[in-house]
This record gives structure tokens, C-alpha cells and sequence, in this order.
DNA sequence: GAAATAGTGTCTCTTAGACACTATTTC
DNA sequence: GAAATAGTGTCTAAGAGACACTATTTC
């Protein structure tokens, strides 16, 4: 039922992969950290990928990848799924494990490595399996967006309600309006002011907020069914 | 920082295990299939696991482990994610994939086999990976029924709306107001009446439904902010 | 003053939940 | 008729979206 290249070669076992998905927010665009490939590769672009090595757990592992690839320490680093599904993999293993790492857009235009940034609406070729595991992570970030403060990994520390919408309308692929935004967010408690504006060229200046959950209010809605 | 067992030999590479949470409603709790533990083990019970072998995709592995152990092919296959926290598996590996199969009530309390129920609520020392894994797929089953159909997957083809209510609180471990369930249900066009109805001891009758989703509307309802 | 951006007040419509009711069965 | 369960009508309150407005900046 599923496909399976060719070239495997059944009976040697090779660690599985750890893989990291590193997005970083860019105007309009959700960004994605792409490496070269090696040369003797089918495409020129890979995600960051190691093996999984015998003593250490596959967090550390990642935890490890993401520090290398970036040269900091990542905001978040978080397991998303396993991917054994017979396509190839730079790493000629069965196996993949996907990891997910979120930058905000400062640190991601900071960013100076190895590795570059590619809007994940237009990618170029990568290995079939990473392919999967990059639009997997994409989809799991966007269905667990009202479960917990994902968007907040993708701001800096303060920032402007203006940047958290559109944050949350990149995400969410739509527009949001504005005075419903602002109303259901201060309903929430997540944010609260600080005394710091910040003027951008010409109109009003914003009031910078930051992440500061108060308490959590019995979000007691009744059953969504289904999309 | 993660607890490390002193027995796992480092160099030693064991393939990844495939493991399976098989969950049925019983009652007002929802039940896991665990198998007897060799005589050997430090526990009684685990969840079914296997090797993932060579030349399988892991759901292709799956699959075959869930048929095993329930003699039929089940309703919902689906992997969950990854662990390879440190923590002890039977298989002695470092990195396990836990699976998630949903089979309704009848068909569970139909089943005979090497296994046997459990509530999750009430559950007998596991392996300590295996208890992590457990937990990890209830909580993400938990998270998603607002995703996707996964209710009608514990109940059989034709249901009462009581009791597609009653996975739903089951599921969400709180009471639903009945009206309320109804008109969301009705709004949602996910279910259509059969014109079968079900007596059951005293009160009266109830129309049998089944799962027949029409249209998705836009469930376009405003952000809601984590938790 | 014009243009641009930030931020708010009010109205409407949808819907979750409470409450109370009717309907149909067994005993 | 009593008890039990199924199913519905109406009211209220919360909140999402539309619209229009005010506020503060640069040019």
C-alpha cells in the first residue's frame, strides 16, 4: 500500500533520524531553515537531520540538533510525530522522528549560518519523507494553535497586538478582525501592557505588550463538532 | 536532565517498538487492552508491542500488531508519537511509536482473546515508557475530538444520541447540557436519523442515528486563545 | 490638512446553557 | 398513575463580527 524505494537494503538497521523543523515568522510568510544537501544528493535541500544516537534520548538528540544548526539555544523544541511511512530519507533509516523549533522573526533575520530561510508556501524539492514531515509539523502547529500559547514562540518578549493578529492570521491562513482580536485576548488574560510604545514610521504609536498569562478562566464552550 | 536506566547496553542497537493503545467505552470509562507480561518482567501487564521489523512501514506494523492481538481488523489505526524518553521498555530500545485504535463498545465487550480491559482511570502498573505512552495517546485523543470524528469511532454503525453523548463526556470528563448537544449536533449535519428506534428497559424509545456527515460549514468561529 | 496606523463603542446575530415542558414507554 | 427515559421550546448571557468612530503620529 505504501510506496518503498528501491535501494533499501532490508536487513542492515540504521539508527532512526531525528529531523527539525525550525519556523521562524517573515512578513506574510511562515519561514522554514533549510541546509545545502550533500553534493551526491537527488535534491540540493534537506532539513536538518542526525541520527539518533544509542545513549541518548531522542529530546536531547533534538535538542542538541537545534542548538547546532542554530548556534542558540532554540525557544521551543517539541516532538511532533514519527514518520516510518517507506519514503526516502537522507538517512537511508525506516524511521523519523519530526521536531518542531519556533523563532521569532528579530532572531530569524539575525540568523547567519549555514542554513537559510524558505517560505514553506514555496519550497524547493526535499527528500520525500522530509516533505511529509515538514507539511505534518505545518499542520499540527495550525490545528494546535488555540490549545496553548504556540503564537507567542514566534514574537520577541514585547511586541504590539498588532503583531500578535498577524501572527495568529499567518497561522490561521485568514483574516481576523480586529475588535473581536483584541476582546476575546484581553477576555483570556494572556498579555498585559508595559509602559513602552513603539513608533514605526507614520500612524499612532502601539502600546507593546507582553506574555503574561493570569489566570485561566473555566474556557467551558460547548462541544465543537468536527471541522 | 531525563532519567537514564542503568540496564540499557549502549552499543547495542534494538529496533524501534511499535506499541498499541486500544481503547473502548465500557460503562462511564474508557478501557485499555493490556496483555499478560512474561513471567520474567518487572510488571504484570503491558500494552501490546512488537519490533519494528526491517522491511514494514511502521503502519504497516501496526496494522499487524492490532489485527493480532484483536483477531479482526480495527476501525482507526493511527500513530500518535514518538517516545524515546529514557524511560523503560520492555523491547530494551530506546525509542518506541505509540499507535492509537478506537473499537465501539459492542465489539469490545464481544472480544476474547490473551488481553483484557482495564479502565484508564484505574490502571495496574505498566512499564514505565508504556504508562508515559498511554497517557500521552488519552490526552492527544482528548485534545483532537474537536478535530475530527473520533467519537463515532467508540460506537457502533447505528447509536442513540445519549449515547454519542456519552462518549462525548466520557471524552471530556464533564457533564453536557442535552439540548445544547443536540442543537450543535443538529448544527454540525454530522449525523442522520435511520428510522430504526431502540427500546431499552423502561421510558421511551430511541431513534437510532448513524455517522453521515453532509456539509462542513464554515466553522469559522473566533480565536480562541490556549486554555 | 491628508494619510496612516492604533484603539474603542455600539449594534446584531449566533449559540451555549438553564429551565421547563411534552412524549412515550414499562411497571 | 408513577417512574424513567427521549426529545423540544423559550429565555438569557456571552461573544464574534460589522460598522463607525476617535486618537495620535508623519508628511
Amino acid at each position: 500500500m505504501s510506496p518503498r524505494t528501491a535501494h533499501t537494503r532490508p536487513s542492515a538497521r540504521v539508527a532512526p533520524s531525528i529531523d527539525v523543523v525550525i519556523l521562524a515568522p517573515s512578513g506574510r510568510s511562515l519561514m522554514v531553515l533549510l541546509e545545502r544537501a550533500p553534493a551526491k544528493s537527488r535534491e540540493r535541500w534537506q532539513l536538518p537531520w542526525r541520527p539518533l544516537k544509542p545513549d541518548e534520548t531522542i529530546d536531547e538528540g533534538a535538542a542538541k540538533l537545534a542548538r547546532k544548526t542554530l548556534g542558540r539555544t532554540s525557544t521551543l523544541v517539541e516532538q511532533v510525530a514519527a514518520f516510518g511511512d517507506g519514503k526516502r530519507h537522507p538517512s537511508g533509516g525506516e524511521l523519523s522522528v519530526a521536531f518542531l523549533a519556533l523563532i521569532d522573526a528579530e532572531t530569524g533575520e539575525a540568523f547567519e549560518g549555514e542554513a537559510s530561510w524558505h517560505a514553506v508556501d514555496d519550497l524547493p524539492p526535499l527528500p520525500p519523507r522530509q516533505r511529509g514531515m515538514l507539511e505534518g509539523v505545518v499542520a499540527s502547529l495550525r490545528a494546535r494553535l488555540d490549545q496553548g500559547p504556540i503564537a507567542f514562540h514566534l514574537l520577541p518578549q514585547t511586541f504590539t497586538l498588532t503583531q500578535l493578529q498577524a501572527i495568529y492570521e499567518l497561522l490561521l491562513g485568514r483574516r481576523l478582525h480586529k475588535a473581536s482580536f483584541r476582546r476575546s485576548l484581553h477576555a483570556a488574560w494572556l498579555v498585559e501592557p508595559t509602559d513602552e510604545w513603539r513608533t514605526e514610521g507614520r500612524g499612532r504609536p502601539a502600546q507593546l505588550f507582553r506574555y503574561a498569562p493570569k489566570k485561566r478562566r473555566g474556557g467551558r464552550r460547548g462541544v465543537r463538532f468536527g471541522v
